[in-house]
DNA sequence: CATCATAGTCAACCAGGTTGACCTTCTCCA
DNA sequence: TGGAGAAGGTCAACCTGGTTGACTATGATG
């Protein structure tokens, strides 16, 4: 059952297939983690989908709607009410585009920024635990890992932050 | 930017609270390369979530519908309504409790167990795509790190695979 | 044996996606 | 230059996969 043992193996071997699973549960852990913070600082119940919106929005100021839901791998239908819940809430501002004026540029309010750097924050929270666990150079190594595989990937998948199934 | 280099950043450093987006990334691509690969080989579109199911009742040969939603982390309504689904398709057959009336037993046939293994093979194969990349020790050493993770996890929240948000 | 807990189902509802139709504006080339 | 088609955005209808709530039947316990 374990062709593939490496010499760094601590754990008694590595059973081919088991890496994604455990990927989605510590993910799955450190989301948890995220939103229950949220509710212990009594914060509004955004869903991690509006979370991946604020990343990108924050990444690019000249947003679009399209622009977001290609990002978010949605359609613009689903973007679309998504902006729109963010802009009733106040986290951003549809401006006219300079120069196209079927578009709108989405920008962060300033509320909108300040839960950015909350959530990236919380974020950290939960990776620090992992790192707590076993040790900031293996963190590290592990990000080194996960980095190449995402740089590896062809641009059209690199986004696609829609539900994970 | 970057308050925590460890020794071994290799890529410019982590950015606190980067790795949970990169698992997510990856994971995400992982579960997308299966799901293509399933419709390459003409198989039926099971979700995601018949997926986690598979894999418990395939280690849990007495389980029930009860213990699946727990697992899954649904309610019951909805491990039933997966179990319904899966046993219309000819993937596991309800078989009475020998000695409570009310529960019954989930079994998987083995058409069922056949759609397990193929499973496996599928995500081994995005799995080892990864090796490849990095090389089987840094993978290795990457699995070691989540199992830590999951591992140091309370038992309640060790399983956990519904919707990741 | 009465009471309460548990396995499972049915039905109604909800959230967050989807597709399809549509309007407006932009692009570009015949 | 103007007309066709592409692109940004919204509205509306629908679908899926969860939810809560009510219910039945059986098991466990005082």
């Amino acid at each position: 059952m374990d062709e593939n043992a490496g010499p760094a193996t601590a754990s008694g071997g590595r059973r081919p297939g088991e890496v994604p699973l455990l990927l989605a549960t510590v993910f799955r852990d450190m989301s948890d983690h995220l939103h229950t913070r949220l509710a212990e600082l009594g914060r509004e119940p955004l869903r991690p989908a509006h979370g991946y919106a604020f990343r990108y929005l924050a990444d690019h100021p000249h947003a679009t709607t399209v622009g977001l839901a290609a990002h978010l791998g949605v359609t613009k239908q689903s973007a679309s009410k998504t902006v729109g819940e963010l802009a009733d809430w106040g986290y951003l501002r549809r401006r006219p585009h300079p120069t196209d004026r079927r578009a709108q540029i989405l920008r962060l309010t300033d509320r909108g920024q300040e839960y950015v750097r909350l959530a990236d924050t919380l974020w950290a929270e939960a990776e620090q635990q992992w790192a707590d666990l076993i040790g900031a150079d293996r963190l590290t190594a592990v990000h080194d890992a996960l980095r190449a595989y995402v740089d590896h990937l062809p641009d059209g998948r690199r986004t696609g932050l829609r539900p994970v199934w």
